[in-house]
DNA sequence: TTCTCGGGAGAACGGTTGTTTACTGAATGT
DNA sequence: ACATTCAGTAAACAACCGTTCTCCCGAGAA
């Protein structure tokens, strides 16, 4: 008589191991990419047979895109928090502030997109696409949302949140290139680049 | 009696299976990241036995270096022309003119450099990462040649160059994941960027 | 010519891979 | 209480992998 919305014993062990594969997968990619990640080699870091992957996905590519979605979905609302700062210098600290601590606290689920997103496996390069795509439109909608996007082209302002975009996964890209200890040239650097291109916005219309 | 620069039958044919390992590598590179490329996977693509690779490479990833070399070491001396460019609108075009001629004539090579920048295998990511280096002290010399670049501080120039060039792969990236159809379209966006930064430079010394 | 060097061929090795098939047993629905 | 569903197991499969060893034979030096 249990309703569907019950999670169940049955479930919810399922989806333990399923994050168990995720994690262990995350892990063994921190050295290699997703092409090479062998099925076998997931199975044998959980410590569970290796047929036991098939009850969970299809191959590597389709926990490559699960591990997509779980990484970049769960990072929209705290985008969305950096963007609702209305000041012009006190949002390119809270951007490079959050991207530093995205990086700090989860380095090896950066690493993974940074890696995958021109990598070898093309469904995975198609989840990372859309996600960032998305990413780009939300930046775009709240700079349309601000005065200072008056007289601007609906491409032109679309042209700008995907430089922004673009240059927040560069910058997370540096910060794992340099380590902790660097992080701090690695920040100034940042907002210093987008002081840049926040001045070409504002002279745009000449 | 012949001299040492005299080629030599036997040095020759060394050279040219060692190139066809290259080209053969690099077509399979198209669909697959290196960690996943296997040494009998390109001798058979050449045809030639599996121990005939440990005469030109230690394993794919010193094949992979060596890609790496002959992609982006070429590219020194036409960079260089397009930077001897004065005016600042002329420059951006031919720049972005050498991009779209680029990934046009040699796609495999443009998509193997994107993939592997940050992909699996550390030694070719250094190798790039030490190309790209000397891409941007190349553009950033360039930069400090001309009057505009009075009153700039050393790093500030370098931080300049290095968005330069991160803005140039950026667009090859786009310009392989659009295709022949949409590279107009890229090419108007690219050089729309680069007019962002150009403004954001002329007033940065406010 | 004769000797040496070295790129390439061939076979074999132990190990790993993805996938299939049949099976177990505990949580679940009736 | 019984029947069913299904996550995970176990064993076997052919195919592939990187690497080692031995041999071959033509180019280049003497």
């Amino acid at each position: 008589m249990s309703h569907s919305h019950t999670v169940g014993v049955r479930q919810a062990q399922k989806q333990k191991t399923r994050q168990a594969l995720l994690d262990a997968a995350l892990q063994l990619l921190e050295e290699q990419s997703l092409s090479s990640l062998g099925l076998r080699e997931v199975t044998r870091a959980v410590g569970v047979a290796p047929t036991a992957f098939y009850r969970h996905f299809r191959d590597t590519a389709d926990l490559g895109v699960a591990l997509v979605e779980q990484t970049l979905g769960s990072l929209h609302a705290t985008i969305g928090e950096a963007l609702a700062e209305s000041g012009d210098g006190v949002r390119i600290d809270r951007t490079v502030a959050l991207i530093a601590e995205l990086v700090r606290t989860s380095p090896a689920h950066v690493r993974f997109i940074a890696r995958e997103r021109h990598g070898g496996v093309q469904p995975v390069r198609e989840a990372i696409g859309a996600q960032l795509r998305r990413f780009a439109d939300e930046v775009a909608a709240a700079f349309a949302r601000e005065p200072e996007a008056a007289g601007w082209s609906e491409a032109d302002l679309r042209m700008l949140a995907g430089v922004y975009v673009d240059l927040m996964v560069m910058t997370a890209c540096a910060f794992l290139e340099a380590g902790p200890e660097g992080e701090e040239q690695v920040s100034s650097a940042a907002r210093r680049q987008l002081r840049l291109m926040s001045l070409g916005r504002r002279h745009w219309l000449d």
